[in-house]
RNA sequence: GCCGGUGUGGCGAAAUGGCAGACGCAACGGACUUAAAAUCCGUUGGAGAGCAAUCUCCGUGUGGGUUCGAGUCCCACCACCGGUACCA
């Protein structure tokens, strides 16, 4: 006997069915212009989803949210006649696949693909419409080799500053190409994580911890392969504006990479020939620097230290050395520092300033060093104080605040030439006075840093680079697909040597080359993949341009970039993921191998699904939902439409599996508007379904729900679309006989939230053919008006009265009829009117 | 610290400057049933008045402002969440 309780309706039987059905038809592959099947008379649609990497967790309630919405508006394009390209994929290569192989001994492409065919057997069973011929894997050869081949390009181009542009680098003139590639190596100080056996990138670090297992980071310099992104900084942050993407992600992507315009000062070291360059976001209070600061790790702290203080100097350097980067956050707070007992000379009014050296000054930004202003710098005046140097105003507040720690802009004073400047203008007449006597000049910093590019690992896309004689070299398109050597043994080395350099065949290039060792991160599969889904199987080139062309271009004469047309996902990839993508695509265009200079034209990011107890879903706290568990209980259509009335997408929101059951019921309401059930528990077509027509009443609110669940699902608001709906059953429940007519609509209408459910049911009351397949009904304006309308009475802007008018009815006859209504008598009676309001078609407010 | 977001019933939430709380959950009452589940029909922001239908007052984090009218616009503040952090 079984415990379960009794379906509200069989939706085990019928998602299944269907599943199968759209798999078999092959429902929603969308054919590539030229090719059979292709009406290249329908405008294109580009729906694209985050794909997920394939843990060996499975799926959880947070992947099915973005994935619900876009289906629902892939299916509503689908049905509104455009070709609409909705793929799925998968983010293979990775740190927790090779770490779980180290564990079990087992192959990571093994539990890949394991993983893989669990993904899409979940997400088969939520029934997302993808056109599953266009699945790509970024650890497949057939794919990684295109990567590859990407990497290529940018190993052969360089950014001419001239033109703004990346170009082949054969366009390069100056002597060393090397120099100046996009893809390039470089000896940095990386984040090295000794416990994963790999550097990592900035983003990839998290106070002082790896991301992925939370171990310690310390800083090393190493050889490693960098992407020149820091030379499309400025264009990163300016296409920003055409993108139809939320404010506050192009905010946090123009924040991260920091553009600050300023000016490089040189001071003169005293009685050497060196002198140090800093930068200053203010020159403007140049006469108030009263010392240098030069980071510990600075060049030139070694040649200017006065020999007194050499001990000093090199015990500091060593302890800042020794700090984790962990360590350096938490002591943020308590400055520190030791004069090297130089001394440098102001270039502006030759005051002798002494140099300090201290770790709150950075070696990777700016120039490593700057001139400390401590009247008007919350850093400096903390050092300053605490180390008993000089501070000095040289900006006059605007209003009434101290001159101390002022850092805002004001009036300058006690600066000879500048006096009384507003700081803008100072700041200029500043730098031309540097830049017109050489000792300096106008230059903007960033933050962004180049991206490092190659981690020690062996589940990665291996470079298409041999070594030789000390010099590396790209190897030929043709030798694409460089495949991974099968090895047994691939743990890390436990030193900055990656895996790959014990595959001693593999290595081997020819006689006096070898293979690089190290291979990509996992960003590089996920930094194009949107494009790859445009002609997935393409062998001879990463993308046809006809492909391209038709799924990535703009839609119609619009002005904008075009791209995808739309891309949800989670906020997590803000700045890394999107960043990435969107300086490949740009080189790539620069290039000429693409049409658009951005990769996705509009942007939404779903809010995170919270547990039950409002906390963040963790295995630790127990509170993790399962989105198989959900589907066994009240299936697919039910989850998907739960999951899009929780509230607003973008919302961070709490489950509740009681909610879960009200949606459940809302379908078996539908259920039970079209079918029956017998005494022995079969469903049958309802008796109570007549070809009638509508009445006044019902036909209101099948165009009222048309209209609103059409411009609901065009604005991503999926739960007062799906509210609408239930509006529309509660009215239609009632009904004696119903209407089969408007249940048709309303499958219609449902469909993209509950494709089974209406499918089955369509089988049932439809017109023959597929609910997907139906064109998306319009609603008829005529059908929302009213002959009478119910309009508010105010007195003083309170709610008072109702009153019911023609729809006609002119403003006069609307304000009579209003102050001769009893209520409006009784509180206007021995007041004086003042005025009266008459908002046609609202109300009338009466002010006394 | 800085940047961003959010504050509305018991809960998730709705509301082009115009009836605050649609829709759903939960709760309560009723119908059906031997009973329960399921289903269907109702009630449900708070306080007060009335036998009653109904009426009055209060109410969208706090304090001001604009407006005939403010959850919505403006100013100041508070709380929570997220991001970021010596970026010169």
């Amino acid at each position: 006997m079984s415990t379960e309780r009794r379906k509200p309706y069989p939706f085990d039987r019928i998602e299944d069915k269907w599943q199968k059905y759209w798999d078999a038809h092959q429902t929603f592959h969308c054919p590539n212009p030229g090719e059979k099947g292709f009406d290249p008379k329908k405008p294109k649609y580009y729906v694209l989803d985050m794909f997920p990497y394939p843990s060996g967790a499975g799926l959880h309630v947070g992947h099915p949210e973005g994935y619900t919405a876009t289906d629902i508006l892939a299916r509503f394009k689908r049905m509104c006649g455009f070709n609409v390209l909705h793929p799925m994929g998968w983010d293979a290569f990775g740190l927790p696949a090779e770490q779980y192989a180290i564990k079990t001994g087992q192959h990571p492409s093994v539990t890949t693909a394991q993983n893989i065919d669990n993904f899409r057997t979940q997400l088969k069973r939520i029934g997302f419409a993808y056109d599953w011929q266009r699945e790509v894997n970024t650890t497949d050869p057939g794919y990684f080799r295109w990567t590859q081949w990407i990497f290529l390009q940018l190993y052969n181009a360089w950014f001419n500053p001239a033109s703004q542009k990346a170009e082949p680098i054969t366009t390069y003139t100056g002597a060393d190409p090397d120099a100046v590639r996009l893809a390039y190596v470089a000896k940095v100080a990386v984040n090295w994580c000794s416990a994963l056996g790999t550097v990592l990138a900035n983003e990839e670090v998290v106070d002082g911890r790896s991301e992925v297992g939370g171990h310690t980071v310390e800083r090393r310099p190493m050889r490693q392969w960098m992407l020149r992104i820091t030379a499309f900084a400025d264009r990163l942050i300016n296409e920003l504006d055409g993108l139809d993407w939320p404010e506050s992600i192009k905010l946090l992507q123009r924040n991260w990479i920091g553009r600050s315009e300023g000016a490089e000062v040189h001071f003169k070291v005293e009685g050497t020939s060196h002198s140090v360059r800093v930068f200053t976001t203010r020159p403007d209070t140049l006469f108030g620097a009263t010392y240098l600061v030069l980071a510990p790790e600075h060049q030139l702290v070694e040649e200017i230290t006065a020999p007194s203080q050499r001990d000093s100097v090199q015990s500091y350097q060593a302890a800042c050395k020794s700090k984790s980067d962990l360590e350096r956050t938490d002591l943020a707070k308590e400055k520190s520092g030791v004069p090297t007992g130089a001394f440098a000379l102001n270039p502006v009014n030759g005051e002798r300033v002494p140099i300090w050296i201290a770790d709150y000054v950075l070696t990777g930004y700016g120039t490593g060093a700057i001139m400390a202003v401590p009247a008007h710098d919350t850093r400096d005046h903390e050092f300053a104080q605490k180390f008993q140097l000089p501070i000095k105003q040289v900006v006059q507040p605007l209003g009434d605040e101290p001159w101390q720690g002022f850092t805002g802009h004001g009036t300058a004073v006690h600066s000879d030439f500048l006096d009384g400047q507003p700081t803008p203008e100072a700041k200029r007449q500043m730098t031309d006075w540097l830049e017109e006597r050489g000792t300096g000049k106008g230059t903007v910093q960033y933050k962004l840093r180049d991206w490092l590019f190659s981690r020690q690992r062996y589940w990665g896309e291996p470079f298409p680079i041999v070594w030789e004689n000390g010099r590396h070299h790209a190897i030929h398109e043709s030798e694409l697909p460089l495949t991974p050597p099968p090895m047994e043994d691939f743990k890390p080395t436990g030193t900055p040597e990656p895996p790959l350099s014990k595959a001693v065949e593999w290595l081997k290039y020819s006689e006096t080359a070898r293979r690089e060792t190290n291979t990509m991160p996992q960003w590089a599969g996920s930094c194009w993949y949107y494009l790859r889904y445009c002609d997935p199987d393409n062998a001879g080139r990463f993308v046809s341009r006809d492909a391209e062309r038709y799924w990535m271009g703009a839609n119609d004469a619009s002005p904008k970039p075009g791209g995808v047309d739309l891309y949800v996902g989670g906020t997590e990839h803000a700045v890394l993921h999107l960043l990435y993508a969107r300086f490949w695509h740009k080189v790539l265009f620069d290039l000429g191998h693409v049409s658009t200079p951005e990769p996705f034209q509009r942007l939404v990011n779903q809010g995170i699904i919270l547990g039950e107890d409002g906390q963040k879903m963790s295995k630790s706290r127990g509170n993790v939902v399962n989105p198989d568990e959900v589907i066994n209980e009240f299936g697919a259509d039910a989850f998907r439409c739960y999951e899009m009335f929780m509230g607003p997408l973008e919302q961070m929101k709490p489950w509740n599996t009681a909610g879960v059951e009200g949606v459940s019921r809302f379908l078996a309401r539908v259920w039970r508007l079209v079918m029956e059930e017998s005494q022995s528990g079969e469903w049958s077509r309802s008796g109570s379904l007549k070809d009638l027509p509508l009445d006044k009443a019902q036909l209101k609110v099948l165009h009222s729900t048309i209209k609103k669940v059409t411009e609901d699902i065009e604005s991503l608001s999926f739960n007062t679309a799906i509210s609408q709906m239930m509006i529309f059953v509660n009215a239609f429940t009632g009904a004696g006989e119903k209407p089969v007519g408007a249940l048709r609509t309303l499958l219609q209408l449902l469909n993209p939230f509950a494709p089974h459910l209406t499918e089955e049911l369509w089988q049932i009351i439809g017109t023959g053919g597929c609910v997907a397949d139906q064109i998306w009904p319009t609603f008829d304006p005529d059908a929302l008006i009213e002959d009478e309308l119910e309009l508010i009475v105010q007195i003083n802007g309170k709610l008072r009265d109702k009153l019911t008018v023609k729809r006609d009815a002119s403003s006069q006859e609307i304000e009579s009829a209003a102050l001769a209504s009893p209520k409006a008598q009784e509180w206007t009676a021995g007041k004086t009117i003042r005025k009266v309001i008459v908002v046609p078609g609202k109300l009338v407010n009466i002010v006394v």
